[in-house]
DNA sequence: CATGAATGAGCCTTCATTCAT
DNA sequence: TATGAATGAAGGCTCATTCAT
């Protein structure tokens, strides 16, 4: 009984953050208005408030879900044999897939929540939380590749790291930037410039 | 007189921007009141409709100004010898600055138009126009560098022109990523992922 | 089984009543949520709605039992001997008892009591019903002091009837209106007000 | 210039105070809407906020106005010779009207003040500034009675002060407890009360 | 050029009440 | 008997904008 009954608030809650997000992506976190959500979530004005305390709520949940979704991403390739292949291949797979699916959530929430971390701290909270996750992911990845002798060894992985992902984030920008852009193109020479960066100088001299 | 007060008004709308500007940096484009810009401002509420149409018709203004301002260094370098070296140099000594003055309007700025542009027209032609701008700029001097043999010919001029804008410009939220971040170290490796990219083959294999 | 859940049903009622007291005492009658008097009482808020129809069905039934209770106070002591000694007595045991218990459940009524009075009918005319029973008791003490020789013949009963009800009442807001009051001291006066209004003025002149 | 709007603004705030006050004496405190208040006051929701920062600030600034009205009745018989006469007068004079105008704004606002009082610390200030106010008036004059032989010195002015002033306000809510009562009756025995409990013990016996 | 009074739609939120379970 | 999900009107308040002065 009890368990149907927070299954249920659980699913309604997603729902509604579902709802929510979209609203968000159509108009921003502060041009959303909860009726416009409660509408896009087919429930009433008062009912939503027995799911979230405000819209500050909303906007932190969803946050967090999101940025928790996709931080969970990055923990799989954690045991792999070639690392900068590997890597390279998840990271077009990855941007292939926002640049096809248009204004994807994700994407249009990255710029947003930046926005909004500037300004919010819960926000800010959870992005750099965010960011620090996957700072430590890929910071292990690289020396693991030191390690092997797949990584340039005089590369700080910490400072490497934090390029790198917020790099990937820009790629994801290239769209806004310019409507007529060819993804291929322009992954390419991202390619190349993470090769030329990560590959040990000895392996490119010889490549 | 006309041109007298044809300057005068010139005056009081950069005033007005700029105040609109702070407004905006302390609250987002959608939460700052235009009360609060007239108070920023000193002006009545009445008085600055005889300087902007509307809020939106302030957003669009500072933006585009904002954006002009930023596009106008771009021009600033275009005879160089040596570009690889005066482009990083350039770059660091710009990011250097925007680091070092903590949330800057131009930092707070760049987050929150991209998240603008993602849902107003006007806002994303201006940035689209911006970045194409700088694209264009980037593109040239690649070109050139290419032409003199101080850039790998094998590059896209236009694609990686691309990568080179959104990965500079995603320099600027290391901060709001990680507030820890080490400048120096992080843009040692940014410096580096440029140099190996951008040098011809054949001398980076020398060097 | 019939009489079981009766009695079940009116204890019930009995507790959501007090829970609903403590909430109006905390918050007034208009400002205390029924979902507030419902987690008071620990009771769901669509169960609440099979002891009373409505919000203002509590108020009421609210004030009713209060206003009885304090009424029945009144029935005790009808039959004595040294009437004013004994009312004054009573007075005092009352007064001091609501006194020293800071701000009682009691007093705080009969703030909001009068206020609501002015607007709400039903309320109204449980509160004068109230005031009726105590000004007809207290007449037929006086009417029986007067016959005993005991109080001054020269008063009407009815209106002195009215004037002591309300002067005691008003006894109740002393720490309303003055926190730092000094209650030993007042009633004193109150007391020697009521001695020299009651006693007849041959006694009084000889006394 | 300045000191017409700051005129004007005076004026349509005292106005929207009057509303209020109208407003208030209907529903009380907290069912009076502000958007009942602008409707009775002719003008938005909106512009109310120009002249008050709060639903809060109005019923503060009301029921400070009010009390100040009347604290301010007290000032005008600070010198007279028949003491206990004047005073009774005064009071006679007081009480009627406030009787015969049925339900005045005044009568109205203290049983709510008090009613608020318990619960809003900011009315309770004011309503015990009030009161000390009355208080030190009325014991001054009970001094100055003794002093001139024509109070009972035994009474403890300050006590009786309290007294006096609790007992008057309570004839104020004769007409809630019982809409049939006679004023007259009433301030008869109000005034034999107040009489006997002032009139040294000398000349009452002697009178 | 300059003010600030005035508007009214819309915002987020609360609340008494109902109803399916 | 008992729950709590659900409603929708209303609440206090903010805000971009207009207009008389």
């Amino acid at each position: 009984m009890r368990t149907v009954n927070a299954e249920r608030h659980a699913e309604k809650r997603a729902e509604i953050l579902e709802a929510a997000g979209r609203c968000f992506l159509r108009n921003g976190f502060h041009r959303a208005s909860i009726s416009a959500i409660c509408a896009e979530a087919g429930i009433s004005p008062g009912h939503l408030y027995h799911y979230f305390d405000s819209k500050e709520a909303i906007i932190t949940a969803l946050v967090e879900d999101r940025l928790d979704n996709a931080a969970r991403r990055y923990q799989l390739l954690i045991n792999v044999d070639d690392i900068v292949p590997t890597l390279l291949a998840e990271l077009e797979r990855y941007l292939r897939e926002e640049h096809s699916s248009g204004f994807t959530l994700k994407k249009m929430m990255l710029s947003d929540i930046l926005g909004e971390a500037s300004r919010n701290p819960a926000i800010a909270a959870l992005f750099t939380s965010f960011c620090n996750k996957r700072y430590r992911y890929a910071a292990d990845l690289l020396r693991k590749g030191q390690a092997s002798g797949q990584i340039d060894p005089s590369l700080d992985p910490d400072a490497t790291a934090e390029l790198l992902i917020s790099t990937a984030d820009a790629a994801e920008t290239w769209s806004i930037r310019n409507p007529d852009h060819e993804f291929d193109k322009n992954f390419a020479v991202f390619r190349t410039m993470l090769e030329r960066l990560l590959t040990p100088p000895a392996r490119h001299a010889a490549g």
